[in-house]
DNA sequence: CCAATCGTCAACTAAATGGTTGAATATGGG
DNA sequence: CCCATATTCAACCATTTAGTTGACGATTGG
């Protein structure tokens, strides 16, 4: 089954999840590395990701005692068509996407004290 | 202050606030004329319209005694943004976009006994 | 003016969320 | 085989969330 939108938004609206979301832009990565430059336990990292996983926005493949986690954002499809309801067509702006990408890669959580 | 990432991804998250996002595309409403479709008191739509103010996504107007809503579509730039960083630019399918709206229509909590 | 309407506030509840720690379960390497 | 590594589980805690009800303040219309 497909993950609701409540799902999808709800594991959105967490600047850990986001920053997670970003980091796995780069390439997949295993559990113990995305927890890494945060400065939560393991555990709460692990929630995270079970969370994202549930919404479908990444996949998660077990290979030796390594889990891999995978950038799925075909689960963003529903989200984003979504919100394209509300006219928001031209919000392709590719200057405000960089300016916005920037400060979420700067800013995010990790080491946030 | 434009509203965080957080608040607009979380306002989005509950069925309730969605469905009353829909309903604001078709024209602006009163409090209580939002209310009205679901089952819950009108205590509880009018902190769910505090929550969507505060994100952004409608602006509210009193005149007289009667507080106007309205769709505030600008709100959802800086998610849509965020979303379009994962390569949703094909997302903007027609046809799903329609069978989406549909069922959001047909769908929504209010009268959801 | 006064009653009815519109909407919020305050106090409360139940459940969900995001975090912790410590133990438990795989798995792999030397 | 055994220890270290990788990850989750379980129990717990504090905070937030979504809802309720009843009282309250503001406004309007007859």
């Amino acid at each position: 089954m497909t993950p609701s939108l409540d799902t999808i938004f709800a594991a959105l609206a967490d600047p850990t999840r986001r920053a997670i979301l970003v980091m796995l832009l780069e390439d997949d990565m295993a559990v113990t590395d995305v927890a890494d430059p945060f400065e939560m336990s393991l555990a709460a990292i692990s929630k995270h990701l079970t969370i994202l996983s549930r919404a479908g926005l990444i996949s998660q493949e077990k290979r030796g005692r390594v889990k891999w986690c995978k950038l799925e954002p075909d689960a963003l499809r529903d989200a984003s068509i979504w919100m394209q309801s509300f006219g928001q067509f031209e919000a392709v702006n590719l200057d405000a996407f960089e300016r916005f990408l920037e400060t979420e890669l700067s800013d995010p959580p990790p080491a946030n004290d």
